[in-house]
DNA sequence: CCACGACTGTACCAATTGGTACATGCCGCA
DNA sequence: TGCGGCATGTACCAATTGGTACAGTCGTGG
């Protein structure tokens, strides 16, 4: 009879009552929000854009925050999936491998992805709590595998770690320069001036 | 006796009656900004941060929009003040003169504008048009100085453009960087081993 | 002294928000 | 067939939003 609904009694790790059903949501939010932007989502109107009733995000996911962190999590595992099958045919020359990665960083179809990268970052850096996570492994998940393959191409173990700092946060840079600006021509040109530089000439 | 209030049919110049009170309440509303963010400001909270009623700034500005506007133009303003104030001691060499503005532009002091900065790119890349203008200074405001300096300073004037987009491209990252992590010392072990690149070794 | 116009506060409005209560439909199990 | 539980929708709630109407205050010029 009554029926009450309990949806949220989940407990912290909250996953709603079908997981299937839920991550098939939290996809097509991910989706809808690297399109539209993730500033001013509302229940209703994600729940409209996707097919749901806004009643039905608050079921599987207890709360719009939690929605929002399983957003950015979910935003942050495409990126890491993105880089983890980029395939590397071997014989490629360090310079050809940051190349391919530039490359297949600032394909136009992840254009959406890439902006919704910066917009969380926005909001992380002004300390909203679910996007706070962002903030940890913004530098250093990203760190480790750059210094291995900086020490693996010879450098000294010392330096490697400024080298690979230095390396993410000019692809960044030069990220939001082109998503700011769109001039694809000038942003590669760029970058292969910072190849030349960071690789020696040729 | 009616006595309509006429505050915004100004017209889009949007300038309200007293220029003066209404540059002080921009101010106070960008130093509130930068220090408690743009993302979910609301006209009473501001209002009240600041020591008005939110009548007072549909008052002034007409509309949320254009006062988001106002504060924008204001930030952004402010940040070139600054680049434009630092006093260049002559004799300095390249290298010297970027370190010395990456130490001006990395003090804590200045960290909120710059997380504002960051976050104001967000809103921007999403095409909100109040902020939507920034886009198209992000870079080339930026760009003609630093070319500037840089066919000063000997380089071929075609190699002149990439360096100085590089060159601002890996600042902005780097400063995302130290905004996310704090850590100030990696950081600047990164920018020093950019400008070793750069400039040449020493 | 008064009238006028600019400045500001209070009260209010419709719209939208996240979240909840209740009702309904649907599917599996006995 | 009937029953119970999950999934979903509809209707609703209090709070907050940007914006407006109206009224009061105050200095200035006549």
């Amino acid at each position: 009879m009554v029926n009450k609904d309990v949806s949220h009694p989940e407990g912290q790790d909250g996953h709603g009552p079908d997981p299937g059903r839920r991550a098939q949501l939290v996809d097509a939010a991910v989706d809808h929000v690297a399109a539209h932007g993730i500033a001013d989502l509302s229940l209703r109107r994600l729940g409209a854009a996707i097919g749901v009733s806004h009643r039905m995000l608050i079921h599987y996911f207890g709360s719009k925050e939690q929605l929002f962190v399983e957003i950015v999590r979910t935003s942050e595992q495409r990126q890491r999936d993105l880089m983890s099958q980029l395939q590397l045919e071997p014989g490629l020359s360090p310079a050809d491998v940051a190349r391919r990665l530039w490359q297949q960083l600032t394909d136009p179809r992840l254009a959406g992805q890439e902006r919704l990268f910066f917009e969380i970052c926005g909001h992380a850096l002004r300390g909203r709590p679910e996007a706070a996570p962002v903030l940890e492994g913004l530098v250093t998940d990203w760190l480790e595998p750059l210094v291995a393959a900086e020490v693996g191409a010879g450098s000294d173990p010392a330096v490697a770690r400024n080298r690979a700092r230095l390396g993410l946060a000019t692809v960044r840079g030069l990220l939001l320069d082109l998503l700011a600006t769109g001039d694809r021509a000038g942003v590669d040109a760029a970058m292969e001036e910072f190849l030349r530089l960071y690789y020696g000439p040729k």
